[in-house]
DNA sequence: TTTTCTACCTTACGTTTGTTAGATTATTAC
DNA sequence: GTAATAATCTAACAAACGTAAGGTAGAAAA
């Protein structure tokens, strides 16, 4: 199990403290997206990773470090899939093809490459004031980015005039952070859902001959 | 302070013991909302609503019975607003002009009458199953709302084809819910965001002549 | 005025919580 | 093979938790 590290952490570990970690982040996340930031205990962290509740402080220091960890492992995660899908877009691609492909690229995060992204979509409300400040700035970066392609896009002319770009792009964010609370991956089709989100987005739910 | 009251609680209380009742389930709802379910205790709630955390045990069996009825209350205020508002439109309203009305009244219920509704979208999933399943019929009523809202504005023409009516229903919903993680109403203006969130939804982003 | 009941307070219970310290086992280095 | 280090276990702590029981002040009823 190949272990995710933030941008921050380049401390040397061994092959097996990495994979504790892993389980213990793997865990810890998925829990915390379930249950809430304080709807989980280290007791069934550690449950989960496979060892006692007092050796998960081997690893780290505090539930607020594991939290903290997970919620910036989250946020990289979206933001560096996102980015990688539209820089491979080439320049001939319109306004709607980079937004329908940022869409889906998220939306995959989300529900498929791990559980943290959800996680800290998820808790980032309920986390202690100090956790959250601490991911505030990779949260900026990743809605700077969507700004980007927001307006790209406008510069373009593919955008309508009367949208304010900057409510737009946390409309977006949020809309499908939301998808969380009641798509199913098991039972619906995340590539059928992308489509029928990036189509409300980008053309609305009216027909044209009666708006 | 006037209590709010489910449909099935119609137990005959005095003005004081209704009055505590009250203060007791704003505080809890507001308390809920910020921290989530289990991030909050007995002693806040009954600090927040003037009294001991044994107090509480006088009008409630426990945390679960605080919560469940908060749920139950924020569903049933923002479906009765909706509703009424619904029903309140012209028959010769369009389909555009009764989807805006509810988005706006649905995002007014959610920031401005009380907490009920917010907390019930922030803690549901952290909530005990049996909780959110008690609150589950309340949900589905409000979904379904909708769900005659979405299909009045399609008979009449207004929906175009390709649009899947059960997933919009969805996004729509959770998309305004979502505005809970970064609008301040404090800060910006409630009608001008329920009425970029109703041109997004109803129109798209794009421009009409390069789409 | 006395009695009764309502709406609390006080105190305490058993459990669960995050965390720590020391003992113990597994792995690596020599 | 032995020593050293790394990784985990065991056991316990102090605090916080939901909850229960019995007491009390004030209002209402008699």
């Amino acid at each position: 199990m190949k272990v995710m590290q933030t941008a921050q952490d380049t401390t040397k570990r061994s092959d097996k403290a990495d994979a504790s970690r892993g389980r213990i982040l793997n865990a810890a996340a998925r829990l915390f997206r379930d249950k809430g930031y304080a709807g989980v205990n280290l007791r069934d962290i550690a449950a989960k990773s496979g060892m006692q509740a007092g050796s998960l402080y081997y690893h780290f220091d505090s539930k607020e470090a594991i939290v903290t960890e997970i919620l910036d492992a989250g946020i990289e995660a979206v933001h560096r899939e996102v980015k990688t899908a539209i820089d491979a877009l080439p320049d001939s691609a319109s306004g709607a093809e980079m937004i329908q492909l940022a869409i889906l690229t998220h939306l995959r995060s989300l529900f498929e490459f791990n559980n943290y992204t959800s996680a800290n979509v998820r808790i980032y409300s309920q986390v202690p004031p100090q956790v959250r400040k601490a991911n505030l700035k990779a949260r900026k970066a990743y809605e700077s980015l969507w700004g980007k392609i927001l307006s790209r896009a406008a510069e373009l002319g593919y955008i309508r005039e009367s949208v304010d770009l900057k409510n737009a792009r946390l409309m977006i964010i949020s809309s499908m952070n939301a998808t969380l609370e009641w798509f199913d991956p098991r039972r619906g089709n995340l590539n059928e859902l992308a489509n029928d989100y990036a189509a409300v987005m980008l053309r609305g739910l009216l027909t044209k001959t009666r708006s």
